[in-house]
DNA sequence: TTGAAAGCGATACCAA
DNA sequence: TTGGTATCGCTTTCAA
């Protein structure tokens, strides 16, 4: 049924050394031998199993992937990436959704460990003791995440954050409202403290919401509270939070954008298929993912495997797709005189 | 550095047989030894190595899943109910993004098939002929989609797009346009016949636009058709083109649901953030997934494994999930006298 | 109930 | 440049 090595020698007339040669290190055979085992080799239709080679070199070539929720686009859209990088380099990917439970994701990475050469983790709410038992047990590489010692590849939320609060600025707004993710999450901590940088060399007011879940109907819950403090501006956490506000805006009459300007975050589809479509924080997530890949297998195929110093990258594209489709008017015009209000 | 199954029976002072045993047939080892070894292994640390039982056994328990794009919700949402019920299982789950790239499809299966115990194929447009090919080569299972000989997990789509047409009619409208999905894609021709049927028999006028692209272009650009042909409602392939009509509809000036009804198919997450939301005809996605896994694992955990009689589930619990939110007034308001029209 | 030993399919070291 | 063989870690007859 599954033709292995030996039969190809035997049909090649060389020993099995030769052929697993022929497919590692194809210089050391010469020319003709070569020639002759590679054509047996397609006759039988011979292809290495992985599995046996998996035992005997130590390594599966296959990378770890975990994230929070697949079915969230944020984290899928980065799996779409990592996949087909990993697929480049000749890595297969085992996928595994911790489904939002906290709980359970070191327990799964820690059992992944031991299936792979290396884990991608999406894990913003693990603890840190917790991160660092998991990469004590295979190598690692955090995603939109940082923490000291451990490689990771993260966007550059600050940045994103003071992206839009300068947009909302030049919209006119002078009350910002931030929603914030969930708790604990590194992330949302990241834009939280972005944001109250950001609001104050702005000269804009700023009111935090949340922690909250980062779903739709957090949204829909923040959207009253909003409207009660008074901001004529929200940067949510991410886009489907933003269209859960969006949605509770338009159920109390409350016009986007024409009453209140709402900025997502992540710009996934959800993003663009809004009508009018929403204004989001655009962050490269195919980007995040190959460069996690890359430096996974970069960390990976050093030889001297060993060292594997915590490397961070830091992915600096984000920028702001603004609103297109039918849009109304805005709510307050940009002024022309510069002015530089200052709040405690 | 880890630790084998050698150095458990050295610490039980047992054979390895002995050890493996433990695991693998508790009851066939005497209570006391089981004790003292599964004492021994907790101690020591140690856990099976995967591969190595792999090898031994030939079946990795592994699934490969292949779909033609993570970053859609559709797929997503499916590749989430299988990740979970697989690993209820006890299987991992290797995932496989083709990029709604047709051609590699078959090949990614083919070099996939030789690493997992089976294969899970979303592959709406692969050609029944590469299907064959993989199905030969692995045990496989198909979602969303039907084929002779070959065991499958499908929604009913017929029964959808009928709820559809009868949501419509009951709406009042008597003329409805189809968007047809991907040439070739099983579930869109699927959906044309059961329109043409459902129509004919609930007296509506059908005119259908398509094949194109399931996305949300398509969507946008298939407005404009929609409005020169006359149709008063639309039933989209899925929610993405749909909330692509709706944007091009609102570009032109035409309100919905006020001028024009709309539908999506999927339910996904995209029509339930959509302001206000999208009427979609709901599949239970997750149903679907854990039913694959389930059929697959059935097939791969029988003792005689070999008949694998191809077994089709379809699953039926599709619904109309009715728009929420701030809806304007319905066009044309049910007429209470029932008419049974009749068109060729 | 337990143990010895032969695989599973490839790799890699050591000789030739 | 090639071949023999031990090895990877576990499972699974077959005997004891």
């Amino acid at each position: 049924m599954t033709v292995t090595i030996a039969e190809v020698a035997a049909a090649a007339d060389v020993s099995t050394s030769t052929v697993s040669r022929c497919f590692a290190q194809p210089d050391a055979v010469r020319a003709d031998t070569r020639e002759r085992v590679l054509e047996a080799a397609r006759r039988l239709g011979y292809t290495p199993n992985r599995i046996a080679r998996s035992l005997a070199v130590g390594r599966t070539r296959t990378l770890g992937l975990i994230v929070p929720d697949i079915g969230n686009l944020f984290f899928a859209s980065i799996a779409k990436a990592v996949q087909a990088r990993a697929r480049a380099k000749d890595y297969a990917v085992f996928l595994a959704d911790t489904d939002e439970q906290p709980g359970d994701e070191a327990e799964l990475a820690l059992t992944m460990a031991k299936q792979v050469d290396g884990l991608l983790l999406v894990a913003p709410r693990m603890s840190e003791d917790e991160l660092t038992e998991v990469v004590a047990a295979a190598p690692a590489v955090l995603l939109n995440r940082r923490m000291d010692g451990v490689s990771s590849v993260a966007a550059a939320g600050a940045e994103g954050v003071r992206m839009a609060a300068e947009h909302v600025r030049a919209l006119g707004h002078r009350h910002l409202a931030l929603i914030l993710g969930a708790r604990n999450s590194w992330s949302s901590m990241e834009r939280s403290r972005a944001a109250r940088q950001a609001c104050e060399e702005l000269g804009l007011q700023l009111t935090e919401f949340g922690p909250l879940p980062p779903k739709f109907g957090s949204g829909v819950g923040a959207a009253d509270l909003v409207l009660a403090a008074g901001p004529t501006a929200v940067v949510a956490h991410n886009d489907m939070v933003a269209l859960g506000l969006i949605s509770r805006f338009a159920e109390r009459g409350v016009r986007v954008p024409d009453d209140m300007s709402v900025v997502g975050c992540d710009d996934t589809l959800l993003a663009r298929t809004a009508t009018p479509s929403l204004t989001s924080v655009s962050i490269p997530l195919d980007s995040l993912g190959r460069q996690a890949v890359d430096l996974m297998v970069r960390t990976l195929d050093q030889p001297g495997h060993r060292p594997a110093p915590a490397e961070t990258v830091l992915e600096s594209g984000l920028t702001v797709r603004r609103s297109t489709g039918p849009l109304r008017t805005q709510a307050a015009p940009p002024t022309a005189t510069t002015t530089q209000p200052h709040r405690s």
